[in-house]
DNA sequence: TCTAGTTTGTAACTATTGCTACAAGCGGAG
DNA sequence: CTCCGCTTGTAGCAATAGTTACAAACTAGA
């Protein structure tokens, strides 16, 4: 006992409640070390509950709890319940969000780099992979025409897609030249056409119009739309809702581009043979001729 | 809301509370998917607190929560905490499933995803800030005129670089129509002149002739690409350094976006009172008259 | 045995939690 | 524009959590 200084006293805020309980279990009393007992073996679950609870099951009353968790240096119960949840968290938190505790000073590259990791993780978890599949499996299927469009954010992420299925595969087709032509696409689009839209917020009407006719005609709609969803889910077939919000005045798309990206890899696994032979054609004509490419 | 028997009731107690979130998601108001979204960000920690931090965090009000919580099956609040302890109990419990946190079956989706953060953190890691910082600077000063030009994959980068470069200042140029006119372009490249060029595996030619051609003229040269390095480095200022590999036949250019996307926000901070007026007046033009869109 | 000190539980109190009832706010249909 | 239904927050309520004060019970030393 005596009254030496700090011989024993627990640290500030640093040491985990079991390191503390291990190191003043000496000074508890008997009853204390019970509820320590219990909250050992079911480390730490056992403290999340009330301090009721945990008294109950350690055959004590509330009032020893709380003595104990004085003792060891908390305040009250919820401060050392805090303490547990903040242990469970760092054991539960998996290795994406780990950037924070380390390097990461907060410039604002590793903030946006953080977000967008978020994005990407939350975007993959409410997905289901065999809407993934099944895309996947329309778009491999040559007989059907496939069709691209994104809005004015997202035409990048259209063209981008439209440009490594042509190399794939045959029968796709890229609307980029505006509304006024559009018709002219919808005039060939039906039963076994595909048309994959991109539209993000602000939400663009004539996209709207434009997957209405088609859907109309018969053409099967893929969607890839920010998470509260575009309006042109509701005539899509197949929805990829993805995360957008970065610490930008801009949405971000990259989580779009990378399930694009999957897609495209997907695709090209599952016509392996195929677009194999019409790459090899390409590269020949890019090396050989220099037809298309002009070298200056 | 009506009655509808079991149309599409959370399972009795069988599901976890992702999932339970996931599936019913659809059937929660804006202000109940506000919670869901803050869960799911700090999965299950979030909810570990009392339902009133949670409600402050989501920025509602308590009642909402509750409403949640019954709209996913509980009774109320308590009974979703306990859900969630009992998960994180069997997380806890069991080190063994490292398979990190979204239950990930290996599904090529998650598999995919996997490589495109793994490639994101690696080039973060060894991106030096400064240089960011740099081009930021650069690209945030009007009197420089800004030339975008990507390559066969990479030209969705350098168009939606372009694209956004150009509502948030003036002075931009996107190079888009082949080598052939690239000349004319070179002939107004000086001192003040940026050219941001994207150039992954295989390096392309074209670029590098231009690149030495513009840097004889005086521009500053900005690359963006991949680990190994375009020989256009060698007459670059500045160059980023991204991590390309994905389990596909194509690199994935998912890094090099992120990293351009944090530029665009860079830039728009740095030039906010300009960006803003000029954001506006795009607006103007877009919704009052509909020249340019001719709405279908 | 008595007494001083420690340990422990009981009971009462307070703060907070989780919940209900209600009313203001909002948006779409007529 | 009005009305209706849905959404949301405010205010109040009951229950419970955490805490305190105090007294009973135990221990140990004389």
């Amino acid at each position: 006992m005596t009254g030496g200084s700090s011989e024993g006293k627990p640290d500030g805020a640093e040491t985990s409640v079991r390191a503390r309980i291990l190191s003043q279990e000496q000074r508890l009393t008997a009853s204390e070390k019970r509820v320590c007992e219990v909250l050992l073996s079911d480390y730490p679950m056992a403290g999340m509950q009330s301090i009721t609870k945990l008294a109950e099951l350690s055959c004590v009353s509330s009032p020893t709890v709380i003595r104990m968790a004085r003792k060891l240096g908390y305040e009250g119960f919820p401060e050392l319940q805090n303490a547990l949840r903040d242990e469970v968290a760092d054991r539960i938190k998996a290795p994406a969000l780990k950037r924070d505790a380390r390097g990461g000073d907060g410039h604002v590259l590793h903030r946006f780099a953080d977000a967008l990791i978020g994005n990407l993780t939350r975007s993959l978890e409410r997905m289901d992979t065999a809407m993934f599949d099944e895309v996947a499996e329309l778009l491999a299927d040559t007989s059907r025409h496939a069709y691209f469009l994104g809005g004015r954010i997202t035409g990048a992420n259209a063209a981008y897609f439209h440009n490594h299925m042509q190399i794939i595969r045959t029968g796709v087709t890229l609307l980029d030249q505006g509304p006024s032509v559009w018709p002219h696409y919808l005039l060939d689009m039906g039963e076994r056409s595909v048309l994959v839209l991109f539209d993000i917020r602000r939400y663009e009407k004539d996209l709207l119009r434009l997957a209405e006719l088609a859907q109309g005609r018969g053409a099967t709609i893929v969607l890839f739309t920010d998470q509260w969803g575009s309006p042109i889910a509701q005539v899509a077939r197949h929805v990829f809702h993805l995360q957008v919000e970065a610490p930008s005045n801009w949405d971000s798309t990259t989580a779009i581009l990378a399930v694009v990206e999957a897609l495209i890899a997907e695709v090209q696994a599952k016509r392996w043979d195929e677009s194999q032979e019409r790459l090899e054609e390409l590269e020949a004509m890019f090396s050989s001729t220099r037809v298309f490419r002009s070298g200056g």
